[in-house]
DNA sequence: AACGGTCTTGCATAGCTATGCAAGACAACA
DNA sequence: TGTTGTCTTGCATAGCTATGCAAGACCGTT
């Protein structure tokens, strides 16, 4: 009769390093918890003992005891915004120098968020971070049954459980219309993000309420509507030209558009910028340094942004209740580029 | 005297929810397992139950029983390249329809690969898969150590467990080498990428080697070092005009220095694309769309390279020995615009 | 009524580590 | 030597779910 190998590869674990090294299980886990109450000649029996059995600790059984793994689920879309991209760049850096690691999903629509956070939630995740711009009510209440802290950026999502860091959009705004005043322009465009986006809102109404604070007529810009992409900002002016309308100066809610925006209005229209229309754009995106564009920028400080999630997380995991929500608003900084920069 | 309250939040338990509804625990385990055998009476009276209680099932039991997480760690670097911000994209996706979750490691250089690894292990993460670049021997190494399958993109890491996805750099090369000769160009420019980038060396070489295989006289490029940054292009134009050198065409290692070269060629040479010098990039990313760049590039598929991936993701967990090592090539596609299109 | 079969349910357990507690080892001191 | 204190070690257990097994419920057939 042949002896049936065992295909199963059990992973090695404490109970076989503590057996080869000689000691209990209790030591080999002390050897690896820093801080813990073991000799150094046993520490290092252990340690030999692991190296060569390949031992790597196990953190689930740990998670179980504790109700902890330390892990954040990030929910994220649209990462084919370079602003975004960077973004979730900075926050699992950050998150990993806090000793979190990052549980990614990456959500299209709405539609798939509530399969998403189950999925999310059954590996225990301490908290969410997101960047979702959908504002509603719905989505919400979702994350709010999970009790669990969650941080939005740029959001509008209210309700228990729920932070925000935000951007000053409405500032911005504000600066934007101010900036395109003093340089004299007196046509101006916002061309907007997508609909519901609780961001482009606020620019927006920073924006119109800055073009109406004025000594002479308050101005009324031409309102364009895209959806954050390039193709969209490109659209956007063509149909600018349809109707015969002839801009000074623009305000897009994000880089992509404004670049969309801008080729279009070289190319189709045959318009200079920043001599015939001065631009402005938001997020500060590499692209917005490349020569072709130059664009004049809001920097959201996405490293002071994320810095301010980090605070709120900390917090949230040591409040008894960490139900309670916070609000932050982060100043933008506007970055002037030759967009905006006049001929003499 | 005052009872003071438990701050300990426990968090719902299967157990909870078995006795208000007044089954078994097994009974609200399999509720939430499709394809259990239950009764529709006790799965409705399981699901009310959870339901009043905000029960949510915990996955971690189940990894300690089954020692599989389905989770696998994603190591990715230079996500500012908007290439690996849509690869990473594509990936997460495919992964969850996979039911698998992403465990996201951002890593700037190698130093912090071996730390960033431990970590990853210690959650049993049931695979890895990385874009890093970096070619060492080392790194090889400690991967192969960690015993579980291992794909990688564009690496030329050999070893147990390493199976690797590439584009076909050599072959794009080659092609690209055949199109400039076409055109008649005989003043050609290689910008190469990271020098240890194992994608770069193959596309030089197939670049080389096509512009060897001619009836008239072998070309010899002028080669530029580059960083795979925009900037990192623009400099190498920089160094070219310094150098009193005027190509009639270029190829670069990827799209982002093809951009920095492009604005550098027309801002400090002037010259123009594709009148004077033709172009051409690698990876297709968004921004040679646009019009102001207009590149000519190589797609890398990464639909079907994430496809092959997860293949071999798939086959490595069926097998029971899964430390054998599988490579795929995957033809790139040459997409043309107008920075090779000659004027008539 | 007896029997065989299918469907459903509960019991009991495995999986692996961190940690409180008690006990042992050892040194220092009286 | 006895006592006190510090340092180290091992024992035992908690943490929560999935699942094999056995038993029970129920139905249909002979």
């Amino acid at each position: 009769m042949v002896t049936q190998e065992q295909a199963v590869i059990r992973a090695v674990t404490s109970i076989d390093v503590a057996r080869l090294a000689g000691v209990s299980q209790s030591a080999v886990s002390r050897a690896f918890s820093p801080g813990s109450s073991i000799s150094d000649q046993t520490k290092q029996k252990v340690l030999a003992a692991a190296e060569s059995l390949g031992y790597r600790p196990n953190r689930i059984p740990a998670i179980m005891l504790s109700g902890r793994s330390c892990m954040v689920g990030v929910v994220i879309g649209g990462l084919e915004n370079p602003f975004y991209a960077t973004a979730l760049e900075r926050l699992a850096t950050a998150l990993r120098e806090s000793g979190l690691q990052v549980l990614l999903m990456h959500v299209d629509d709405a539609l798939t968020l509530d399969n998403a956070l189950d999925q999310l939630v059954s590996y225990r995740i301490d908290a969410i971070v997101t960047s979702l711009a959908i504002g509603s009510k719905t989505v919400a209440q979702a994350l709010s049954r999970l009790r669990i802290p969650v941080v939005c950026f740029n959001s509008s999502l209210v309700g228990p459980w729920i932070s925000t860091v935000n951007s000053d959009n409405h500032g911005a705004g504000f600066t934007a219309a101010r900036l395109i005043m003093e340089k004299g322009r007196v046509r101006p465009v916002w061309l907007a993000g997508p609909e519901r986006n609780a961001a482009s809102l606020a620019r927006a109404e920073g924006f119109l309420q800055g073009l109406q604070q004025t000594r002479t007529s308050p101005i009324e810009p031409t309102r364009l509507q895209g959806d954050d992409t390039y193709d969209s900002g490109y659209a956007a002016i063509l149909s600018l030209k349809k109707r015969g309308i002839r801009p000074d100066s623009l305000f897009a809610s994000n880089d992509m558009m404004a670049c969309g925006a801008m080729d279009a209005l070289r190319e189709e229209m045959e318009l200079r910028c920043p001599d015939d229309v001065i631009m402005l754009g938001y997020d500060n995106i590499p692209q917005a340094t490349w020569r072709s564009y130059d664009l004049t920028s809001f920097d959201q400080c996405t490293g002071k942004m994320v810095a301010r999630a980090l605070e709120l997380l900390e917090k949230a995991f040591q409040a008894k209740d960490s139900s309670h929500s916070h609000t932050h608003i982060i100043d933008a900084k506007l970055i002037e580029r030759g967009s905006t920069r006049l001929p003499l």
